[in-house]
DNA sequence: CTGAAAGCGCTAACAA
DNA sequence: TTGTTAGCGCTTTCAG
C-alpha cells in the first residue's frame, strides 16, 4: 500500500485508511468530505492516518458515484495563438479555484475532430465543455441537438443556435477602428479582413468597416479589401495587393497581418506613419517594438475564458436559456497612425 | 434514458443495451472492448441497440476498473509564451492518437501549484504526468520522490534527480549560435540570457556561449553579459546596458528578447546589421516580417511534445530507468548578422 | 461463445 | 455522531 511490492504498485484505499484508524470507512469518507460531522477526536486520528499512510482519495471512484468528473472540456481549434493561450489560461485559472480541472482537445478547425472530442468529453462526463468554434454547421448542430452536456461557445456568437455563446464585439472592434481612422481625416481607407470561414473575426469586423464607411457616407471599394488568414505572410500579400490603390490607411483584423503588411509597405518604400497609417487587432506584445509601434484593439482574453469557465458551470447548475455575453475591448493607439490633411 | 425527463437526465447505461438487446451486460462489454470474441449475430444486434439508444461508454466507470484513466496530466508554467503551445501541441496530438486525453495544469512556475497540479493528477488517476519545469527544488525532491505515477520533465535536464526529461539541447544552441557570430568574425559579442532560475534556457545558452568564446581564446567582458527574463521589454532594457560597451554582435537567448534588443538598437540610431550583428532563438512566425529578418536557432518544438508524451507513456508500461532524450535544432540565417572585417 | 456474479473505491441513505 | 450496506457503471473471472 503506497509501497512498491515487486513492480506492482498497490495504493492506500480509503479501506485501510479506516482500518488502520479503527473507523468506519463511512466516518473517513466523511471528513473527507466535510459533509457530515464527525468528533474531532476521530477526526484527528483519521487525518494522522492518511497523512500517515500518504493516502491520497480516488477521485476517479468519486465521479462514479456523484456523476460528476469536476473537470471541464475545453475544444480548441489551434494553440498556436497566443491569443488561445491567455484565454485558455482564464478558464484554466477559474476552473482551479472552483476544484475542476481542465481536459484540452485540439480540433485543427476540424468539424470531424470536434465532434470526436465532444465524445470523449462526454465519456470522460466533464461536467461542461467549452468550444472555441470556427464556424457552425449542419453536423455540428444534428450533434449538438441532444448532446447532454452544457456547452458555451468561444469567439462566435451560436446564440442563434441555442448554444450560450461569450464573444468579442467583432462587428464593433471593426467599426471603432475605422471610425477612429476616419476621425484622422482618412477617406481611402483598405481593409486586410481574416478568413470568412472564422466567421467572427473575419467577417464581423469587416462588416464593422463597411458600417463604419457607409456612415461616413463613403463608397466602399472592394479593391480595397483583401482576405488573409491572419498569418503575416497573408497580411503580406493582402498589402502588396491593396498599395496599387492608393490607401491612406490600413486596418487589419489582427496584429499579425498587419505585421506582415508593415513588413511589405516599408520594403515598397512607403513610409509609416507618412504615407500610410496601420491599425491591427490583438494588441500582441510585439506592437511595442515594431517601428513605429502599432495601434491597435485592446481586449482581455483571459476574461473571455473566465467568463466562459463561469457560465458553462453555472449551467450546470441552473438551466437558463442561451444567452450572449461579451467582453469589452478598447482602442490602443501608438505611432502607426497619424492625422491627413483635408485632400489626399 | 438519453432523454430529458423534466430537468433530469438519465443517461442510458451497459444495462438498458442489454436489456433492449437481450443479451447480458458482459456481452455487451464484450463487443465494446472487443476483448472477446462474441458470435457476428448478437454483436450487430448489440450495436444496432447502441445506435439506437445513443449509448455512449462511461469511461469513468472503466477507469474505476482498469485503474487507468486513458489521460495524461500537463504541467506548465505559462500559456503566454507561443512555444508552450507548440510543444503543447505535440503532447495531444500523440495523446490522442494512443487514445488518450490531456488534463492541463498551469503553475505560473509556483512550487507550490505544482506540487498541487501533481496531487489533482495523483487524484485523477492519469497515467502519467508531462512536467514542463522551472528548476528543482527540496520541495520538489521530497514530495516525487514516492510519487506513484510516471513523471517525465520537459524543457530541463532533471535525470540527475531520476527523473527522465526531454529538453533542447540549450548548451549546444548557445554554444553554435555564438560559434556562428565568431566564425563571422566577431570578436566582441555581447549575450542577453534569460533569467538563470529558468536553469536551462537561461542559464546553458549562457554557459555554451561562454564556452564557445573560450574556445576562440576571447576573455569573457561581465559587462557585455546582461539577464533579462524573456520579455520584449526586458530585451530593450538590456541593449540600452549593452551598448555603450561597443559590441559588434549580441546573441539573446530568444527571439523575445532579441526583438527588445533590435528595437532599442534601432532607437539609438545603430544600424542593423551594419553596425550591430543580432541573433535570438525560437525562430518565431515574426523573425520573416522584421525589418532586418532575424536570424534565429530553429528546433522543432512539437517533436519535444510528442517525444515526452511517448516516453511518459512508455513508462507506464515497462520500467526503465531514467534517461534524457533531446530535440535537434539548427541555425536560420537571415538578415540581421554580417561578417565583418579584421578590425572592429 | 455466453451469462452470472464479484468487485473497482467511494458516497449516501438508513439504522443504531 | 457513527457504522452498515447498497449501489454508481463497468470489466472480468468463473461456470456453463
Amino acid at each position: 500500500m503506497d509501497v512498491r511490492r515487486g513492480v506492482i504498485i498497490v495504493s492506500v484505499t480509503i479501506k485501510d485508511v479506516a482500518k488502520a484508524a479503527g473507523v468506519s470507512i463511512a466516518t473517513v469518507s466523511r471528513v473527507l468530505g466535510k459533509t457530515k460531522p464527525v468528533s474531532s477526536e476521530l477526526e484527528m486520528k483519521v487525518r494522522q492516518v492518511i497523512k500517515e499512510l500518504g493516502y491520497v482519495p480516488n477521485e476517479v471512484a468519486r465521479s462514479l458515484i456523484t456523476n460528476s468528473s469536476s473537470s471541464i472540456g475545453v475544444i480548441v481549434p489551434k494553440l498556436e495563438y497566443s491569443v488561445s493561450g491567455s484565454w485558455l489560461r482564464g478558464v484554466e485559472r477559474f476552473a482551479r479555484l472552483q476544484g475542476y480541472s481542465v481536459i484540452l482537445t485540439v480540433s485543427d478547425g476540424q468539424t470531424d475532430k470536434e465532434i470526436e472530442s465532444f465524445n470523449v468529453m462526454q465519456q470522460k462526463r466533464v461536467d461542461g465543455v467549452i468550444w472555441s468554434a470556427v464556424d457552425f454547421s449542419e453536423d455540428h448542430g444534428t450533434f449538438l441537438a441532444d448532446y447532454p452536456i452544457p456547452v458555451v461557445a468561444v469567439g462566435q456568437d451560436f446564440e442563434p443556435y441555442g448554444i450560450p455563446s461569450v464573444v468579442f464585439q467583432n462587428g464593433k472592434i471593426g467599426y471603432d477602428a475605422t471610425r477612429y481612422l476616419l476621425k484622422l481625416g482618412h477617406k481611402r481607407i483598405a481593409m486586410i479582413a481574416g478568413n470568412m470561414r472564422d466567421s467572427s473575426s473575419g467577417k464581423d469586423r469587416l462588416e464593422g468597416y463597411r458600417k463604419a464607411l457607409r456612415e461616413a457616407g463613403i463608397t466602399e471599394e472592394e479593391t480595397l479589401v483583401a482576405v488573409g488568414d491572419f498569418t503575416m505572410d497573408s497580411g503580406y500579400e493582402c498589402m502588396k495587393k491593396l498599395l496599387p490603390y492608393g490607401p491612406t490607411a490600413v486596418f487589419a483584423a489582427s496584429d499579425t497581418m498587419a505585421i506582415g503588411a508593415m513588413h511589405y509597405a516599408s520594403q515598397a518604400g512607403i513610409r509609416i506613419p507618412d504615407e500610410l497609417s496601420v491599425m491591427g487587432v490583438d494588441n500582441l506584445e510585439i506592437c511595442q517594438h515594431l517601428n513605429p509601434t502599432l495601434s491597435t484593439v485592446d481586449y482581455d482574453a483571459g476574461e473571455l475564458g473566465t467568463t466562459a469557465a463561469r457560465l458553462v458551470l453555472k449551467m450546470d447548475q441552473e438551466d437558463s436559456k442561451a444567452q450572449c455575453l461579451s467582453v469589452p475591448h478598447k482602442l490602443v493607439i501608438r505611432d502607426s497612425v497619424r492625422e491627413i490633411g483635408g485632400c489626399y
